[in-house]
DNA sequence: TTGTAATATAACTGTAAAGTTATATTACAA
DNA sequence: TTGTAATATAACTTTACAGTTATATTACAA
């Protein structure tokens, strides 16, 4: 039968699913940045800045290396691989179900073959 | 240089984001189901239930069958192959940085060694 | 043709989250 | 030790969206 699953975290996927915050993630791909900087290349204030970082943070999609009064938000790569497995298993469970209908289907074949 | 890279629809994350939608799809994992179907399943009111297809639908994530005066719901694949590339490629993307991060720091030391 | 089942939609309410303004905290430099 | 730059946070306003109630639409069966 169809095997077990694992849901995805949806608070996680709100995190990301925020245009401004989705921005942030793909702003520190390429490496680290303080607030300041982030909130530089975007445009956003400061404060609402911080508060986008902080779900990022709550979601485990950032974390902090304070430094002197500076602090560094980096990326963390597992929140990714997670979703990347998620959509891989997803999709395998929707192949499979319809290999189970073209099997169905088949046998329903030859049940009908048989009794001809 | 690090290469271009597709941004992922934030409205679709944020479709599949609300708890109640992504139990709709895991449901329609197995196999399209009507609104009925789906609202006695997950106990929900059937306005309620036609409301969120109806956010699913807007962002492509299903689609729908009419058959006499039900209508049948099916999920679409595309989304999900979306949603999988785009996790690969983000990891793809950070682990370049990385790798050139370390070709830069060898540099440096090479850098050091021959003013030795 | 009337009644009913299945669904969609409009109109509304309540709440959570985005975004702003003002203030607190911390580290450092002059 | 005072001033300033960087950040966090509290308090507030506004907006978006989840969820409900009531009604409209459609297909079919009696």
């Amino acid at each position: 039968m169809l095997g077990k699953f694992k849901s995805l975290d949806t608070s996680m996927l709100s995190a990301l699913a925020e245009p401004n915050r989705m921005a942030i993630v793909e702003l520190l791909r390429d490496g680290p940045l303080t607030v300041g900087e982030i909130a530089n290349q975007l445009e956003l204030s400061q404060p609402h800045t911080s508060k986008h970082l902080k779900v990022l943070s709550d979601n485990g999609i950032v974390e902090v290396k304070p430094e002197a009064n500076r602090r560094y938000y980096k990326l963390r790569p597992e929140p990714f691989q997670v979703i990347e497995y998620w959509a891989t298993s997803f999709q395998k469970h929707m192949e499979k179900r319809l290999d189970n209908l073209d099997d169905y289907v088949q046998e329903l074949k030859n049940k009908r073959k048989r009794e001809e």
